[in-house]
DNA sequence: CATCAGGGCCCTG
DNA sequence: CAGGGCCCTGAT
């Protein structure tokens, strides 16, 4: 059980109109991602805690178009009052995780008719690349990733959870939260390991180090346009290589077009999805892709990505769930 | 029982 | 640039 818990009421709820088009279902839930008790969504709503400004807050976040006119609803959880300045500080960091202000009218004007993203653009028109977390979050995350099957990945996250996170309790739903860098650094090592995270121990304390000494800032690199630099910057962190940054690179920046890596298992199915067969490499779906959809390469993966996960949860797809090592 | 391969990454040679 | 080692777990 988490050492402590948060006991939260509803303080306050906003609106957010994101840029046209947009997909409330796509862009909020990713059916591809691996299940932790950080986020939880059901019927339509994504249930989810957050840091703001020292601040820890729960959302709920629900699909509020009206007329065609795309608009999302949060509704904001608390244990006090919120002011001003953190709801608008929420807002906008809600705007940018989830990309709400990012302009894919091009991509879906382009390839609407594209045989390959013809029925997932008319399903998830308008989903972007998003991640409910932050920067150090995922990084956490994409930790216990490596290396790791589903199973043991979620065991990891939550024996971290129980002993390092926070639980919140709001609008009858619990979610967890991710301890902060500060909290790591007088863990051992040793401590960690017990918690059978193995080698990643190490990462852990040495990412946590280097956001405590302010050697990486999220802010910093959001305003970075240029994904190379990005790329570079969090590959200096112990513990990430290519596989861990290029889901950052698209998910938490939104690079449309970060593709130059796919994990064994990710190109299997993409290899199924567009060529019909296993065993196409990677280096020849990257450069299908890349020539097929240029700069929106990466998204038009994504598109094919969790279509076919989407599908997985009402039709049987045998070769889907081979690939996928629970 | 022993051995091995994971939804990587680091380090060495 | 190739390949061994790192952790744990479940499969064989």
């Amino acid at each position: 059980m988490a050492k402590k818990t948060i006991r939260m009421r509803k303080q306050k709820t906003i609106y957010i109109r994101p840029i046209y088009p947009f997909s409330f279902v796509g862009t909020f839930f990713k059916p591809s991602h691996f299940p932790s008790k950080l986020v939880y969504w059901q019927n339509g709503q994504l249930y989810q805690g957050i840091r703001i400004s020292e601040r820890i807050l729960g959302l709920v976040i629900s699909d509020a178009s009206r007329d065609a006119k795309p608009r999302v609803k949060i509704d904001i959880y608390s244990d006090t009052n919120v002011t001003k300045s953190i709801v608008e500080s929420l807002r906008k960091e809600i705007i940018f995780r989830y990309n709400l202000a990012g302009d894919i009218s091009e991509f879906v004007k382009n390839f609407k008719s594209d045989p390959l993203l013809i029925s997932p653009i008319k399903r998830w028109g308008g989903m972007r690349p998003s991640i409910s977390y932050s920067l150090y979050e995922f990084l956490m995350v994409t930790t216990v990733l490596q290396n790791a099957t589903v199973r043991r990945s979620v065991q990891m996250l939550d024996n971290l959870l129980n002993d390092f996170g926070i639980k919140l309790t709001f609008a009858g739903q619990e979610v967890f939260i991710i301890w902060q860098p500060r909290d790591m650094t007088q863990i051992s090592e040793e401590k960690l390991k017990k918690l059978k995270v193995g080698y990643r121990a190490k990462i852990i304390k040495r990412i946590s180090d280097d956001f405590v000494a302010a050697l990486i800032d999220e802010e910093n690199l959001r305003q970075i346009k240029n994904k190379e630099e990005v790329r570079k910057q969090l590959l200096h962190l112990y513990g990430v290589g290519p596989q861990s940054v290029s889901y950052i690179l698209f998910e938490a920046f939104h690079f449309y077009e970060a593709l130059n890596y796919l994990s064994p298992w990710e190109q299997k199915i993409y290899s199924q999805l567009i060529f019909n067969n296993k065993k196409t490499s990677a280096k020849r779906i990257i450069a299908t892709a890349k020539r097929r959809w240029g700069r929106w390469c990466m998204l038009a993966l994504h598109y094919l990505f969790e279509d076919i996960f989407w599908r997985r949860q009402s039709e049987e797809i045998p070769w889907l769930e081979k690939e996928i090592r629970i």
